[in-house]
DNA sequence: TTGGGTACTGACCAGTCAGTCAGTAGGGCC
DNA sequence: GGCCCTACTGACTGACTGGTCAGTACCCAA
């Protein structure tokens, strides 16, 4: 308690202190969701007065598109590298991509903007439309285009490219939603890795030539 | 204007007037969702004030859970019916559902409580409970005695008939979570009938004998 | 040592909204 | 007509929280 009570202010370069309070919002927002975080909170995690925060992003609105342009972006150019640049096997890569996936929702390590993206689109619309147009949009392209070429090497079935990458990710999409809507209620009916490795083999079967 | 300044008190009987409050929380929740669905605006929608909701409903969460419970129980005992005592061939109910399905999504249909319960359950616990044990697992258990009866008709191949329930649903869950996550800022990239179409044929494909 | 720039504070404001309750009025009954 | 039960009202409270701003204190430069 007596380490408390001094509350001696510190002073740090605006970088640090602005990479210290987009750590704590990160930290609270996948704790207790967007709505439920306030902004006394964000500023108590790094260690600052309120005020602080507000020197540092001028609405609660905007540390959220601050926290997704700094964790997302770099992720996603990462992920499109590898879509863009594949051109083995595509079965290989989808039981790759399914198996780390698996891990991570079974570690309890889903990625928190998904899930606050579907809790708070209907919200803050301008961020929904942000992280469609920057990373769904993007990613499923590619994913398409992988597709695309797998076909015409006549590695899979002459389907439609645009609904085989949906397909592939819908029971990624469905396990990390039911992971984060009833995973705090009640032990999963599936563990997602091995649903998912289900998922591919039989994806595979029913898309092959 | 004048015919709204009396405010004439319209007594009614109280199964009447729950009703009434019931159908006027379940619009505006589902237009609305339930944060951002005020007390007033329920009242006024049904004609009444405040004070009027309060005497038939203790607290805002219990006039949602009375909701959840009028609409989805009957819906689920439906379900349930059709899925114990058919004998079919299971491909055709496959079929069936995915074109029923997928046309309520891309009319906008989508039934309101999944959506209020994916973006609420971290809240309310209590209710997502409700809703996993009464809705979601009776109906998945279902589905899973469904393809269990397939398969050992050989009209499946042996695969495991939880994972082919799962597996079976998540196109309709990503499709549906799309359409009330981004269906408001950007046309949908795939529309959901043919989707859940190719789907159906893709998965029959992968999971025959 | 002092002055000034600025990182920082925290009390305060304004708006919101779930929930309360003392009082009002409709309508059935005698 | 008059009584009384109860459905109904709506102003009010209390708690909460995003955002503000006048003032404070740390640090460095001269």
């Amino acid at each position: 308690m007596s380490d408390l009570l001094p509350k001696k202010r510190v002073r740090l370069s605006p970088d640090v202190r602005r990479d210290a309070l987009l750590q704590a919002a990160h930290d609270l927002f996948s704790r207790h969701g967007f709505a439920d975080t306030r902004m006394d909170d964000v500023a108590a995690a790094a260690g600052v007065s309120k005020g602080t925060v507000y020197l540092y992003f001028p609405t609660k609105e905007a540390l959220f598109e601050a926290l997704l342009r700094r964790d997302v972006l770099p992720r996603v150019g990462r992920i499109l590298f590898v879509l863009n640049h594949y051109n083995g096997p595509v079965g290989w890569l989808l039981k790759r991509v399914a198996h780390f996936i698996g891990g991570k929702i079974d570690a309890g390590t889903v990625p928190l903007y998904p899930k606050l993206l579907v809790r708070e689109a209907s919200r803050f619309p301008e961020l929904a439309r942000f992280y469609h147009e920057e990373v769904i949009t993007p990613v499923l392209g590619a994913l398409e285009d992988l597709f695309r070429r797998a076909i015409s090497r006549g590695e899979l079935g002459g389907g439609d490219a645009k609904f085989y990458a949906h397909l592939f990710i819908a029971p990624m999409v469905k396990a990390a939603l039911w992971y984060f809507t009833f995973g705090e209620i009640s032990a999963p009916a599936v563990r997602a890795r091995p649903y998912l490795k289900a998922h591919v083999e039989t994806f595979l079967r029913g898309v092959r030539p």
